[in-house]
DNA sequence: CATCAACGTCGCACTACACAACTAGATCTA
DNA sequence: TAGATCTAGTTGTGTAGTGCGACGTTGATG
């Protein structure tokens, strides 16, 4: 058992040294698009629209803070609002077209970022971490 | 190339979406002893004791952030604080023995909660995920 | 119709963080 | 050795992200 305890031991301090940087790292890069606000707007565009609500829920997030991370982007113009003709209390929410395109600018310049960060990884080694990373993570999502 | 890209968009878009959520659970997990405190103070115990200016160089923070981060340690009575008698400028930084007692409980907590999250994985995995981990973190200080 | 639930917003409080100005101690240099 | 310079740490200030609770609006249910 010693063994997969200094596994799992590793695996968390990587984990939690990696979630240290990660918001500092994405605000260095794009000052314009936070961590947060990056994740919501793709999820926005992966989705073609959603509810505050569900995002949310989904991010783990309080509506509150949805609310005003939408606000802001709604701000920048890169989020619009369309209520539900179905239930007025709803709005979905879509990125406008100058959302998408800065989206899509960030997105790629942080793929560039991860992709020369890992160069030097072969295809399989790459390609397995990937699996991992999905497998923690939805196990994340089930345990909490 | 296409399937190196997604294996890295994937890696990107999981270690992203772990990050959002660590700092939250952490702070629900363990409301004495936030994400940033616990690492300084593993760091700490781990090192038998170092500067302030070390802890920022490791973490990558701004030195008044890990000022104010060992005050706080501090005045929990968790840390303890000695200047070096050969440069009076420094002080040298130790877990106190509560410090290091509710370490050592915080850390078997955390790693009971990853241990339950990483229960059917077997030995191999998590040997390699976690070395997959420290190899993407190592790169990520090298390449920022 | 009355009540309850759901959606979203706002006020408030708190934490984490960076930058810059500052104090005090150490070191280098002329 | 006096003054400039460098280093360690603290403090003031400002910003961002977050949760909780209260609220107004709207839909659902008895």
């Amino acid at each position: 058992m010693a063994h997969r305890d200094d596994s799992v031991e590793t695996i968390q301090l990587e984990m939690t040294a990696f979630a240290r940087r990660a918001r500092a790292s994405a605000a260095r890069m794009h000052p314009e698009l936070s961590l947060v606000s990056y994740t919501l707007l793709a999820h926005l565009d992966d989705q073609q629209g959603c509810r505050a609500t569900d995002l949310a829920a989904h991010y783990l997030l309080d509506k509150s803070t949805v609310s005003r991370q939408i606000a802001a982007l709604e701000n920048l113009g890169f989020v619009e609002r369309r209520i539900d003709p179905d239930d007025h209390r709803v709005q979905v929410l879509h990125p406008t077209d100058k959302g998408a395109q800065v989206l899509a600018n960030v997105t790629a310049s942080r793929r560039q970022a991860f992709r020369e960060r890992l160069a030097d990884w072969n295809e399989d080694d790459l390609d397995r971490f990937a699996t991992y990373l999905q497998r923690y993570n939805a196990a994340q999502e089930r345990h909490g």
